[in-house]
DNA sequence: ACGGTAACGGACGCCGGCGTCCGGTTGGCT
DNA sequence: AGCCAACCGGACGCCGGCGTCCGTTACCGT
């Protein structure tokens, strides 16, 4: 894991690392990933050329900077599949994925689909995708979840999640809950038991 | 209403201005607001100082463009409050502004908060927003949302729909339309009757 | 302690969007 | 027909972000 690159072979260099990693997750979570690299540099307090010596392309920054959050989206997944309850794992899973969203607007956005053809972890999100399925399956085979609910359903939802844009990260966070709560209603089956009788229609689709 | 402006006095300023207007709309829901000002001045086939001529600033230029779109929004919620059936013009509403706003990428941002302080038509939005409130409370105190469901979540789910980004309009209609009916699942009293016991808690919020 | 080199960062040129000016064109009125 | 002003749009200068070069600094190994 932590091999030793080319460069790196410096204190200093490891160090100016850590403090352009620090700030980029800093800067991304505050104002999106769409800021210029250079406020990144200034708020590590380092120089331009330092910062793309270190990550050449802003996708690579990205990806570095988020790799926490991308593991912590994984755990909160394995922890839903884990959850012996298959309709709170995935209750769980869904709110505690939108409230991580809602606190890191970069990340929500890298997650999401910032980088149009495919961010270094596209790999990883395709994973964390499979598992994400497996575990909506699972709620709706227990009964948990309409029988018309699919994996590509959360999918919707965590991207609508996205769509929650507020001044302050608070704001934004109290809407993404109000926001996670709805939704989960909006799959489960009507009265909130297991496959009371035939699905009710709606309109369209 | 069509008053005699300062300028416009001349057929071809009419002419351009109709243009610009039309390509505004046309780049707008491809791209979003956010396309430089230019790239429509080109589109129209007219440089840039008679687009500034028209519309000294984009907020202008976007508060023209999407009249039309927001007489459309108006409308809507009107059409919404004629239905004598408060969840079936409930429902519709939600639907058709979804729809809306997935067709129309740029409409959807201005419409949600694009310019932060105040677009032209704020004063108009705050209309729709308050006919809004009165369509959801009329359907919820006539039994057909839940009745923890206030106002706000309808903006709420608008907001959300807004997140919905896909490469091709058609998809995002699609993707649209499946939310939409998802959100008002969610807000449906749990057996679709009418005040059918307590609301059943969720977990936080 | 000292040489060599990894690493730093100020400075540069490029690009694309912005808003405006001004010489040329053209519609409208007599 | 002919004038005049309304109108057009190419061209300009400005700004901010981009990615890179190179002289300088300071870390590390001996």
């Amino acid at each position: 894991m932590t091999e030793v690159l080319p460069h790196l072979r410096r204190s200093d260099a490891r160090d100016n690392r850590e403090r352009i990693l620090e700030a980029a997750r800093t800067v991304f979570a505050a104002d999106g990933p769409a800021v210029p690299m250079r406020r990144i540099a200034r708020h590590a307090g380092v120089g331009p050329a330092t910062l793309y010596r270190h990550f050449p392309t802003k996708e690579a920054l990205v990806t570095a900077a988020f790799a926490g959050q991308m593991r912590a989206c994984y755990a909160i997944v394995d922890e839903g599949l884990a959850d012996p309850d298959p309709g709170r794992g995935f209750t769980s899973t869904i709110e505690r994925l939108c409230e991580l969203h809602a606190r890191d607007r970069g990340f929500a956005a890298a997650f999401t689909a910032e980088f149009p053809h495919a961010l270094d972890f596209t790999t990883d999100r395709e994973r964390a995708v499979k598992s994400l399925a497996r575990l909506t399956r699972r709620a709706r085979e227990a009964g948990h979840l309409r029988a018309d609910v699919e994996p590509s359903d959360v999918i919707l939802i965590l991207m609508a999640n996205g769509g929650l844009q507020a001044a302050s990260p608070a704001a934004r966070v109290k809407a993404s809950r109000r926001f996670a709560a709805l939704a989960i209603r909006g799959l489960r089956p009507p009265s909130g038991g297991r496959l009371p009788g035939a699905t009710r229609r709606t309109r369209g689709l």
